[in-house]
This record gives structure tokens, sequence and C-alpha cells, in this order.
DNA sequence: ATGCTCACGTGGTCAA
DNA sequence: TTGACCACGTGAGCAT
């Protein structure tokens, strides 16, 4: 193998050997470049079709399979250059074995580097067609890639809109005008007359009836109401592990049988909003003796959460 | 300037000369590109910052600019690689006139080649800090590229969620029956590729991949979609005491925490929509390995039911 | 021919 | 050191 001869038949440009090489093996063996690579990539093709539909992001091996032929087509590449070279070259044999192997290493991870990059390049462009799949036609009619993320601003301002308002529509219906501005907490204009409450400008409620609720503080914003023996219950409490599981297992204890729950978490403040059907044989049946269960439950899980 | 002297100081390789040029012009002489051309990039960037706040989609412009001050920038290097090339070639003149013009025309696109390109690249990067700029910060933890279209995705699906759910919402108020196109069974139309499903006519999935599933029946309609460490988990069911409550200690069980959830129940059916974050620590991670943990850990839920 | 986009290989840089 | 990320320049392909 001359390949070292070509290395260091000039010590002085240490880099443009690597530009050499790769200029060489950049243009003149294209087709060798074309052939060992394209096998790879319409492999990839193949692969990201038959995954891509059902969106499986395995990386890894399609990533060795480029190191590998990377390095076959490299090696060939550099034994071509080599015999015109080594005719030219009188270096001893010892620095030429040391730096080959240097040479080696350096090569080796040139290779990776390039693998690497190439996965990243990869990842990204599974990305950009998830992200154009789940997008309407209209808002990506060039598939190039900066209109798909272009058309993902336009969307997501589409669909914030949307949300937004859809969210007034409803709130116009339930007539809770005005309240909303001041509000600094997430999730505080759910409230309207809560039994239990955290904030410390308690408003609007001037004289809260439930006189139950002075012996404990409040661990949460608790709202209950009640028809015959369906309840909407509210909860808004910062989130802490097994949270959920601990309430709807307290509250199934407690015979109230969840009918519609909807839990919705931002940063670390959650809100529970559910409809509970309170079964025959329920020891809690009121508004307030609900809201004194629930807070009690929640100051549990609270301290549980504490001790873990 | 000895940049030229190196350049030419072999007339060998007609190529290399721009390679070994772009070396030494892309990494030595750092400067002296950020000299000639950084006048040109920092115009470009005061332009689209007045066209890029408002959202116009309109490539031509920046890159006629781009063009012409490509050509202003190119002109003075290759004057510089003229005048290199006179003192060490002894062509006859014809030829060198012919050829510099070639050159120069060729340096010329070569350079409203980079400029164009930098453009697309600048283009892209304004793309995706504005799209970083309009999601909430849980999305896009980490500032990288891919990152951040990866939350986008997620963003989406979220806010496609919500708007789903407010007008599905809406349409039930106005309206309980169920003539959404022929579909008999609840939530039906919420299933677009499930993995498991309980109905008969599995059409528009002709061969699922998804082999492990057919090794036991379905025990419920689930559909699992996942980006990221993030999965969207839907489930349509049969109602039976205490699911709920052994459905959330199962999924905690299996380290994906619950982020969002919600639970509808008509009649007898009950449609699960939830979003998890996968845990690092967690044994399933693929669609379809949660799919099936799914529809294992509903099997042995609908068992207990059977027996009590 | 020209413009535009993309994939590629590469060097620099920052953090673990 | 290593790994991840990014910007860069460059050649190829595909449209106008």
């Amino acid at each position: 193998m001359g390949l070292e001869a070509v290395v260091f038949q000039q010590d002085l440009f240490n880099y443009s050997n690597r530009y050499l090489y790769s200029l060489l093996g950049g243009n003149s063996s294209y087709e060798d470049k074309h052939f060992s690579h394209h096998n790879q990539t319409s492999d990839e093709a193949n692969n990201d079709f038959v995954n891509g539909g059902y969106w499986v992001s395995s990386s890894s091996p399609t990533s060795v399979e480029a190191t590998n032929n990377g390095n076959g087509s490299s090696s060939c590449v550099v034994d071509g250059l080599a015999v015109a070279v080594e005719t030219t070259s009188t270096r001893p044999k010892r620095r030429r074995l040391r730096t080959r192997k240097n040479k080696e290493e350096i090569e080796n991870q040139r290779m990776t580097h390039i693998a690497v990059e190439r996965n990243r390049r990869r990842q990204m462009n599974e990305y950009l067609s998830v992200l154009r799949s789940l997008m309407p036609e209209s808002y990506v009619q060039r598939g190039d890639q900066a209109s798909i993320i272009g058309g993902a601003i336009n969307f997501v301002k589409e669909l914030e809109h949307c949300v937004q308002l859809l969210t007034a529509k409803k709130e116009v219906k339930e007539r809770s005008d005005g309240s909303t501005s001041g509000c600094s907490s997430p999730f505080a204009e759910f409230f309207m007359f809560p039994q239990y409450s955290t904030r410390g400008d308690n408003n609007s409620i001037p004289v809260n009836e439930s006189m139950a609720a002075e012996t404990q503080p409040a661990t949460a914003d608790i709202e209950v109401t009640m028809v015959e023996n369906h309840a909407n219950l509210k909860i808004r409490s910062k989130n802490s592990p097994a949270q959920l599981l601990k309430l709807v297992s307290g509250l199934n204890s407690m015979r109230l049988n969840i009918l519609h729950l909807n839990v919705t978490t931002v940063d670390h403040t959650v809100l529970y909003s559910l409809s509970v059907q309170v079964e025959d044989d329920c020891k809690v049946t009121s508004v307030d003796d609900i809201a004194t269960a629930l807070n009690q439950l929640l100051g549990r899980i609270q301290e549980d959460a504490m001790l873990n």
C-alpha cells in the first residue's frame, strides 16, 4: 500500500493531502462514489418507504452500513493515488508505520464523522417529511424544505387562532366575561366559586360559606358543583408523580364513579376536570363534603409526593 | 498576499486550484473572507430583517441582490488571482485572455452560487427561529434545529387534537345523532391507522407490518403515534368498573408519564385519548411495543372485570 | 444556459 | 477526548 508514501512525500502540507484526496476521490472516481453510495442511498430510500409509512425512527443500522461503504470506497481511491507517487518517496519505514496508524485512526474518525453527519441530515429530513405529512396540502405547495417549515409556521398560527376562536366561543357561551384579563396563573379562569382556593386575593367570594374548609388550608383549587347524583369536579394543583393514579384510586374508593375526566398539564400545574356519578352507597353526598374530601385526598397525595 | 502564489505554483490540476483556494480562503485567511464578504452579507441581513419580519415569501429579490453583490466581491477576488497568474505563466496571450475570461465567469458563477446557498441557509434558520418562537417552551427544550421541528410536530399534533376535541364537543352539543357518514360505533372516526382494531373491515391498511399484533386478538381499538419521546395514545374500549384506575396504574408502572388525558364515555363505550411522555427508563419505546403492551394491559383489565 | 434546491464532506466549536 | 451541532463551499439534479 503506497498510501503512506503519498501522505509523507511532503511533510509541509499536513492538511492539503486530505484535500487532494477528497478532490480526486470526489471528482475522478465519480462513478465509484455513485456506485458505492447509491446502493446505500437507494436502500435507505426503500427502507424509508417501508418504515416511513408507519414512522419508525430506526437510524442506527443504516449508519453502520454507510460507514462500511465509505471505508471501502476510500481505501480504493487512496490506492490509486499511491501508485503514482510511490516512485518519488524515499522516507524511512518506521515513521511510515507509526504515521500510518495515525492516519488510519484519523481516517476512521473521519468516516464516523461523515456517517454521523449523514445520519443527522437523514433524521432532519424524516422530521421534515413527518411535519409535512400532518399539514394540509395547501400549506406546502412547494415540497421545498424551507417551504415546509414556512408552511408549518403558518399552520401553527392558523391552528392557534382556531383554538383561540373555539375557546372564546365556548367561553362566551358560559358567559364568563370580563374576569379573564388579570389571571396570572394558568387555569385560574376556570374557577367561578371554588370551595378551596390557593390564591390569596380571594375576591368575588367575600364570605365563603364553607366553614368546614377553614380548619385546614387549601391544598389546591377545588370547585365542586352538583346536579342530582352527578358532580362536576375541577381541581387545579401542582403536579406530582403518580398524582393522577392516586386521585383516581381515591375517587374510586370514595364511591365516586368517573364518567368523564380531562387532565391538562401546563408546566408544573395540572388541571383536572371531571364529572363523576355519586354512587348510592357513597358516604359524601353534598358539594362541601365532596370538596372537603377532595382537599384531604390531595393533601395526602402531596404529602406522599414530599416523602418520596 | 502569499495566497495566490500557493494557489498557482502548480498548473497541473485544473480543479485543485479551486480547492486549494477555497481551502486557504476558507481556513487560514478567515479574516480576509470576512472582509470581502461581510459587507455583502450584512447588507443582506438587514434587508431580510426588513422583509422577513413581515413574512414575505419572496425568494427572488434577495437572490437577485445576492447575485449583484456576489459579482462585486467575486471580481475583486478574481483580479487578485489574475495578477498571480501573470507572474508564473508563460502561455501565449490569446489563450490567456480567453481562459482568463472563462475563469472569471466561472469564478463569478461560483461566488453567486456560494451567496445563494448562504442565503438559503440563512432563510432556513430564520424560519426555524420563527417556528421556535411561536411554540411553548416545553416543546423545544433543546435549541437544536432538529428538535425544533420535532417539537413542532408534537405541537401541531397537540393543536390538532385540541381543535378536534373542541369541535367535537361543539358538535355533540348541537346534535347527538351518529350521522357521521355511516360510522355505526361511536368514536370510530378518531382512528386513522390503529395498530389494533376490533373492527372486522380493516381496510386501508392492507399489509400492516405489525405482525406481533396478530399473535393475540385486539381487545380494543388502539392507535399509537410517536415523535421523539412523546406518544399519543387513542384507546376505544368497552367500559368496565375501575378500568380507568387500572389503565392509569398500568401506564404508570410502564414508565409512561401521562401529560394529557381525556376520557369520554358514551353508553358503554369509552374513549381514552392521552399524550404521554416516555420516560428514560421505559422498556417499551416503539409504537408497536407500546400498542402491544396496551393491548395486553387492556386484556388483563377485561379479564379482571369478567371475574368480578 | 440559468436558477434553485439538495446532499455531501469538512472544519470549527461547544459541552460532557 | 469525544460527540453533537452547525455553517460552509461544492457538485449534481431538476426545473425555468
